[in-house]
DNA sequence: TATATTTTATGTAAATACGACATAAAAAGA
DNA sequence: TCTTTTTATGTCGTATTTACATAAAATATA
């Protein structure tokens, strides 16, 4: 076929992120065979013959996590000469953000241990994983500047200050409270859910929801999301 | 090998931007061979054993156009199970940019027709080439807004209404001359090549050139560029 | 050689966006 | 009831963006 003998195989792997109200995180899995037995490596798959790429990564994520549905972006493929000990692995990856709350162990995967470590302490992964995770961590630091990808990590219903906070973590960098309420209410892309933060020993915050279809509107009407 | 028997090819496709003072081109070859005997498509191959992709996508430049050291990045890998009627091919897609002017018909590719196509004009393509061309050029609008690779489709040494029109053929935006220029200018990153335009037969206009250390000086130091 | 044509080069004023900054109110806990 | 913590909110100065018109330099033409 295709003039061609060369034995190469494609995997997916992911880089799946979420955020604890502190940390963005990554969930990694330990290996349990060579090469790399033991190492901490992204969750992937090599690709099956009758599925798509998307379709290859929608079932590690649910395999992994039992979620379908889940926000994803393809990000890279990677496909240096050495990357795999064994052959020819080229891997296509992708990141994708879940809301950490509806994570739990699926017991199809209990063979493998997985866990989710703070992204900045991830120590030494199997393969190139390394390198595919720091381009997936700067392929989101992008996205969520430009697109409104941010409320994939957060609970259905949150504070503006639990907004604050996520884009500060991702971000590396400080905003002012009172400026970046004014800026993000301002694009009219917030619904007040009507509920306040309840049992917080403080005033308690007003709840938002993420107003897809209006953000949608807004968008085909020129408006550029950007923080 | 990795348990693994399934038989998949993988190639490297490349959508090649030229702009000749007016309009923003696209290198097509056509094909010499079934199947799509006789379409359109983008330039590409497959890679080969033992080099890396973007190794691959070099040579597939080099051979066609001669060039070496040219702008390219990797965009988005296509793996739709039915894109290639001959089997599974999965292609990493790239657009890279030159100057038009710099491409002369490789000798070496003499066999296949290759030929510059307005990017509004292109007609049905091979495979599922529209696509990737399609994807292609949204990442070349999103990247010429935030990176200074416009200056790679223009001579050495441009005038600023050749770079305002070419933005302006890419964004598909019209731009106030006095603004873009007030922009580009107080971006510090063009030098005055001290020379003028010649045998224009109107008030000949000074030439530029991109400053590509000062660029990288401004960004070291927090600039982004913007336009 | 004078005139017409074309395109370059340039500044200002108004509107908008951005950045810095401080205080009262609401809840729980002591 | 007093303390602690966090929310909610507005203004003013500065910087950035937008809108807009005219003289100068070159060639082509009459």
């Amino acid at each position: 076929m295709l003039n061609n003998n060369f034995t190469y195989s494609i995997s997916v792997d992911c880089v799946i992120f979420g955020y604890d109200s502190t940390d963005l995180k990554v969930l990694l899995i330990k290996r349990g065979e060579k090469p790399f037995l033991d190492y901490w490596a992204l969750p992937g798959d090599l690709i099956h013959p009758k599925e798509s790429i998307d379709d290859s990564v929608k079932r590690v994520m649910k395999d992994l996590t039992g979620l379908s549905d889940v926000y994803m972006d393809q990000v890279k493929t990677f496909g240096d000469v050495g990357r795999h000990p064994l052959g020819r692995v080229f891997t296509i990856a992708y990141y994708s953000l879940i809301k950490i709350d509806d994570y739990t162990l699926d017991p199809s995967s209990f063979a493998k241990e997985a866990k989710w470590h703070s992204i900045n302490n991830i120590g030494e992964l199997a393969f190139d994983h390394n390198k595919v995770f720091a381009t997936c961590k700067e392929k989101l630091k992008e996205s969520v500047r430009q697109k409104p990808v941010g409320f994939e990590l957060l609970p259905e219903k949150f504070t503006l200050s639990q907004l604050q906070n996520l884009y500060e973590t991702i971000l590396q960098k400080q905003f002012d409270k009172r400026n970046f309420r004014k800026k993000i209410i301002s694009m009219k892309i917030l619904k007040d859910s009507g509920e306040m933060q309840k049992s917080v020993s403080h005033r308690p915050a007003k709840l938002f929801t993420f107003n897809q279809s209006n953000y949608q509107n807004l968008k085909d009407t020129g408006f550029n999301f950007e923080i």
